[in-house]
DNA sequence: ATCGTATATATGGATAGGCATATATTACGC
DNA sequence: GCGTAATATATGCCTATCCATATATACGAT
């Protein structure tokens, strides 16, 4: 997984995943429902894309009751995590990365981590 | 012209034009004759994509006579030179990239830098 | 049963690559 | 000089393939 630097850039060529990573790189931890809210997609997208991530060594993904929580993964190649630094740090500013923040911080954050009972994600 | 993290990220996501990429890093200046060589693949392929690069403003290309010499541009914005460094210095032991720089050393380099006839090109 | 998440399938769109051809520059002959 | 040929590079057109997305469905937990 993630041994050849063009197979990174494959993975960072799209711009739902890219968006998902930088979310995930500025708060730690977020579940499928949470981002779907905030980038506006529909959840199987959404869905998809953390698979792809998750497969690729990317991203961890932890089952706290009905919400599955993604983060970054901590352990990663030298090279892997500069990359991906550089490219969320360069994102930083630009207006789809940069309303997502906004809209996180905008909306309910739900965290449940002790699975106590609940109605409706985000 | 590269505003966009995300299309710096697709412009490396095809092995061909990391592979130039690769090349014009460690060597200053290829024409699309010796590229073509080295990597093996057809002259229209290595054209097209030299021309995707040049569009996107990675390399600058000039004219000597019948060849065609494409270098990496020397004035990037900060973050496009960081990941292109990244990626070059984390393909250097990788097997495409690895050999095609020893092919390179082997065939007959022939610059052409005034003009001087000419009559097969690598 | 309901809500959150994952996956299977189908489809559309982007894109890389091959082939042929066009353009450009130089070499050779007269 | 002119014309032709040869080489280097670029570009149109076509096809195949990959990949993202939508839809529908299944799974899992409360």
């Amino acid at each position: 997984m993630l041994t050849q630097p063009i197979d990174l850039f494959r993975l960072l060529g799209d711009e739902t995943r890219l968006r998902c990573l930088a979310l995930l790189a500025t708060h730690g931890e977020l579940c499928v429902c949470e981002l779907t809210h905030v980038l506006g997609v529909s959840q199987p997208k959404i869905s998809r894309h953390l698979a792809t991530l998750r497969e690729s060594g990317l991203v961890s993904d932890r089952r706290l009751g009905v919400w599955v929580y993604y983060r970054l993964q901590t352990d990663m190649t030298r090279w892997v995590r500069r990359i991906l630094e550089e490219a969320v740090a360069s994102s930083r500013t630009l207006p789809p990365y940069r309303h997502d923040r906004a809209a996180l911080k905008g909306i309910a954050r739900r965290r449940n981590p002790h699975g106590a009972r609940q109605t409706d994600c985000a």
